[in-house]
DNA sequence: TGTATTTATGCGTTTATGCGTATGAAAGCA
DNA sequence: TGCTTTCATACGCATAAACGCATAAATACA
């Protein structure tokens, strides 16, 4: 039996680690870093975003270990921290296909029964 | 190359996914579920919350696809979607249990250094 | 039909998040 | 030392999320 509220901890640490997954921005720059290591104003450009909200998504990802900094000078590149990152995503991504597919082939069928 | 419209919508899909994973009572749902099928009374019984708050989070679960229903008179089973979900956060998991590791490292070495 | 059980949701409040703007801090260089 | 470049952060605002409470909706059954 383990202690409950050792589990609620360690649920809490993860769902806050997952919490770093639930942005747009944040999950492009964990695959452009997947890509390669890229400084800010890389990413800056590299996205679109404008450099202080990449600079705040960068801080989430950091403060939970996704991502780790090297510092040259007065650049600062950043650096994916672990590949199973990005294979977790992609087993998320290959789920979550699957049941949009699903649901599309549910609205299929209800048109077509509404259609007789 | 592909469009940029359409990278930035995949990425608001995947994190609106990743969303429903950044809540530790929805995590303890997840792995409750994984063991086995259970309804919402059971859900609420075997995690000490209360039931709105259990039935609003099967909500986010089940809007998004990790989850479904079963329907059985008055009560309704909620079932896992799909086993990949927990290899992915047991990945996360990993991941995180080594950051952590690593950070735990860091702050001995910095106690050491402080005492010297 | 009335009642009990199970699940979902509306409402109000509190807290958290994301973003744009402006500014601060760190490092290199003339 | 000043200047420039690069990156980080504080502030204020708008919006979204989470929660507890009360209640509605769905189903079974006397």
């Amino acid at each position: 039996m383990v202690n409950q509220t050792l589990v609620q901890e360690i649920s809490q640490l993860e769902a806050d680690f997952c919490f770093a997954l639930s942005d747009p921005t944040r999950l492009l720059i964990l695959y452009a870093l997947a890509d390669e290591p890229r400084n800010v104003t890389e990413l800056t450009n590299d996205l679109s975003v404008i450099q202080p909200t990449i600079s705040r998504h960068l801080k989430v990802l950091r403060e939970r270990g996704l991502v780790y900094t090297v510092r040259q000078g007065t650049t600062v590149t950043y650096h994916l921290s672990d590949n199973r990152l990005i294979q977790a995503l992609d087993l998320l991504r290959a789920v979550m296909r699957e049941r949009l597919a699903y649901k599309a082939s549910l609205m299929e069928e209800t048109k077509a029964s509404t259609n007789a």
